[in-house]
RNA sequence: GGCCAAGUAGCUCAGUUGGUAGAGCAGUGGAUUGAAAAUCCUCGUGUCGGUGGUUCGAUUCCGCCCUUGGCCA
């Protein structure tokens, strides 16, 4: 009796809301966002976030539940995703999952291990010294504390390797420790999931509708919405928010580091490599459900929930 | 019209004291455990503007032509 869960993953820019919106139109549903953008408040336009009016008809959980100078993270996003899903299926409700973070989906549907959140001070300390030894040192001395992950990490990629000497620092015993541990606590494992996205693989479409979309926001007034948060003593460019898409690019033009139009191809082109990791996550997703893009994919959807619930005996609903 | 400078990868440029060339960006494929819209890794043949000449050999030197800037008329 495993309680169906609807996921709409994708690249961004394909058109996942749209098609949680008509699902919400033919089913009880409780829509959950997946996005490690639209979580943050006053990140408006350049996250696409849906319009208040659309949020007001359509009730999304997990957008603007976070302050831009907090970090969010994929565990919180397990702990609150967990609770709203329980909540949905509590009152009957189906839970549709749409979004574009793929960690996020992998860590509610096959587990995190038991691991201690990050620590500033902690992270401050490592990076301290990766200034003074540089990161592949830092890298030789993770190999002496635990090879089996050290050999994973390449000696370059900086935050792996902080995080995994914070892991370190902080319980005393090797990452590669607690991921043995089987503490994966899976919530996925006790749901019946459906997993769809958009099977729009016209890479030249893509850019072109990217490069549209972007256009399209600094005519919304999006220069305005960063110079808005440039100017609030609360944020910096360091910030996971800051760092988004489209805002670290016109934060750096504000910071006189590019020209407007610099800031503005610089964007779309942070966008495209977005949605080519996008699209790295999905070729390997198990079991997704592809959309014909050309072929009304909300319609195509619908029928497949219709075809999941029945499959489970619609018992659970 | 004359003089000067520049024409090399999709873009910005480096370079070859003559032996057919390489960086950054873009693009591509991949990795991904509390930052993930993050972070990191892989992948570089292009009539070296055109055409003649010198040379064993020219993208490199010379002539002419074309294009684009700038200066002078």
């Amino acid at each position: 009796m495993n309680s169906p869960v609807v996921c709409l993953m994708g690249a961004t820019a394909t058109g996942k809301t749209d098609i949680g919106l008509a699902l919400a139109d033919r089913f009880p549903v409780s829509l959950i966002s997946v996005d490690s953008a639209l979580v943050y408040r006053g990140l408006d336009i350049g996250t696409a976030k849906p319009d208040a009016a659309t949020l007001q008809a359509y009730p999304h959980a997990l957008i603007d539940c976070c302050d831009p100078e907090d970090a969010y993270s994929a565990a919180r996003f397990v702990a609150d995703a967990q609770s709203l899903v329980s909540a949905a299926h509590a009152k009957g409700r189906l839970p549709v999952l749409v979004g574009g973070t793929h960690l996020y989906y992998r860590a509610l549907l096959r587990g995190l291990s038991e691991l201690p959140s990050a620590d500033a001070a902690t992270r401050a300390r490592i990076s301290a010294r990766a200034e003074e030894q540089g990161w592949p040192a830092l890298h030789q001395a993770l190999a002496e504390e635990d090879p089996e992950t050290a050999q994973r990490l390449h000696p370059n990629d900086a935050q792996r390797i902080q995080r995994a000497l914070e892991i370190i620092a902080l319980t005393g015993r090797p990452p590669s420790a607690h991921y043995a541990e089987c503490a994966q606590r899976a919530a996925g494992a006790g749901w019946s999931v459906l997993s769809m996205a958009v099977a729009d693989d016209d890479r030249a479409a893509l850019h072109k509708r990217i490069g549209q979309r972007f256009d399209a926001m600094m005519d919304a007034g999006f220069l305005d919405e960063v110079r808005r948060l440039h100017g609030d003593a609360g944020l910096h460019p360091d910030l996971p928010s800051m760092r988004s898409v489209g805002y670290r690019q016109l934060w750096a033009h504000l910071d006189g580091e590019l020209s407007l139009d610099e800031a503005i191809e610089a964007g779309k082109a942070a966008t495209r490599q977005l949605a080519r990791r996008q699209w790295t996550w999905l070729r390997k997703e198990p079991d997704l459900v592809w959309l014909r893009a050309d072929e009304g994919p909300a319609r195509q959807a619908v029928a497949h929930v219709e075809a999941h619930l029945r499959g489970k005996g619609g018992n659970s609903l």
